[in-house]
DNA sequence: GCGACTAATGACCAGCTGGTCATTTTTTGT
DNA sequence: ACAAAAAATGACCAGCTGGTCATTAGTCGC
């Protein structure tokens, strides 16, 4: 499945010495995340890169493999990182889903990792493909993380015991929303979403705390 | 600002007694929908209609003409019918919050006009003018509506009192979701969700109406 | 300085696609 | 029935873009 996409998708030529060149990743990453994959050409990401568009084919076999190399390069195994930083937390549920929220906006909404978010709902439907291996590879790991915290909430008297495979999207919903709104209205029309982005996830996670709390006060 | 996606976008030649044909904004809907814009072949799109490339020119000028009659036409003066919808409910607030979801699911998410928000989100950063269109023809028009629910549940106190102008992502927010997960991964993988649209919404309504919720009980 | 090898280039190609228009088909009016 | 007008057609074109490759530039060892 995602053998499709694992560094098989080598240079056309001999290997050398010095590894890929990071600017054209980045440039890729950059013009498929503000253009779209379809809207951005070959030789505008050569250009970026300061390489002519012959290089670019040296090291990467074609367009499709330069996509899949963006989303591969994105999603670096941050999930270990977080994993721990999860299991180490030793304040409460409710200050551990505020702490795990502002974390998310640094390290993902504010990252190109976000952007790749809505390239792959933009063209997943032209490449299947990649759908599973970022539903494998990045969906699923975040549900898994996401699930614990609310299964330590409920453990602790803290939530609501509700069922925690649907409760996931309690906390993802908000956070993908705003990655969408981010890089489609947001990025011609920066106020349309009428608050701060801070002001957003303030009151999303306020109000969601509020609904799981097991004792309303 | 919205002339450009006036009625002036008219066929090339004299017009026709029969009004332009519904099968090509269907056609092209459908197709848009599915396929995005770019990867949309005009060719398809009469195809599908039953007719050929050049009668497709024949009504539209051109390939973006034809995008923006599509968004055009998938916003049909429904906000009135539902602002006197609204005005009328004689519930209580969290019911017409429950109402309105079941109703959007219906009327919406289910319908071509789910796919044209996908549409929106994935096309708007090469169409700026297309944005501003459906930010003021849909988008503002729905902030409205949903504003008015928050403030009749505030002025009867069921909801807690909180800002509105903000609120609104409340609801907007799972609803906008689903409609991206829709369109993106749940094509290629229906079961991505990992529960049933009416699960998703049942937990998002009523984990919404615990928090908003001015007595919690 | 020189040959051998690697890296980079950009002119070029093939195929596709939005858009055109001379021609054909259908409808209309009498 | 017939001609004139309207509507539909699809072969065709121009321009663009992903991808190639013969050529050039640069580097290393001696």
């Amino acid at each position: 499945m995602s053998a499709d996409i694992s560094p098989a998708d080598s240079p056309r030529r001999t290997r050398r010495k010095e590894a890929r060149p990071a600017e054209l990743l980045e440039a890729a990453t950059c013009l498929f995340v503000e253009k779209g994959y379809a809207a951005t050409r070959v030789e505008e990401v050569a250009a970026r890169a300061n390489v002519s568009k012959g290089t670019l084919f040296l090291y990467y076999p074609s367009k499709e493999a330069l996509l899949k190399a963006v989303v591969r390069e994105n999603i670096a195994g941050r999930f270990v990182e977080w994993s721990n930083e999860l299991r180490d937390f030793a304040g409460s549920t409710p200050d551990l889903v505020r702490y795990a929220f502002a974390v998310w906006v640094e390290r993902i909404a504010h990252t190109h990792a976000g952007g790749i978010y809505k390239l792959m709902t933009s063209e997943c439907c032209n490449f299947p493909e990649l759908a599973t291996f970022y539903l494998e590879e990045v969906i699923k790991p975040g549900h898994d993380l996401v699930r614990r915290i609310l299964q330590r909430g409920i453990a602790r008297g803290e939530f609501r015991p509700i069922d925690v495979n649907a409760g996931i999207h309690l906390i993802m919903t908000p956070m993908f929303s705003y990655i969408q709104w981010r890089h489609s209205m947001g990025v011609c029309y920066p106020d349309s979403l009428g608050i701060s982005a801070q002001a957003y996830f303030d009151m999303h996670v306020d109000n969601l705390l509020r609904g799981l709390a097991a004792h309303p006060q």
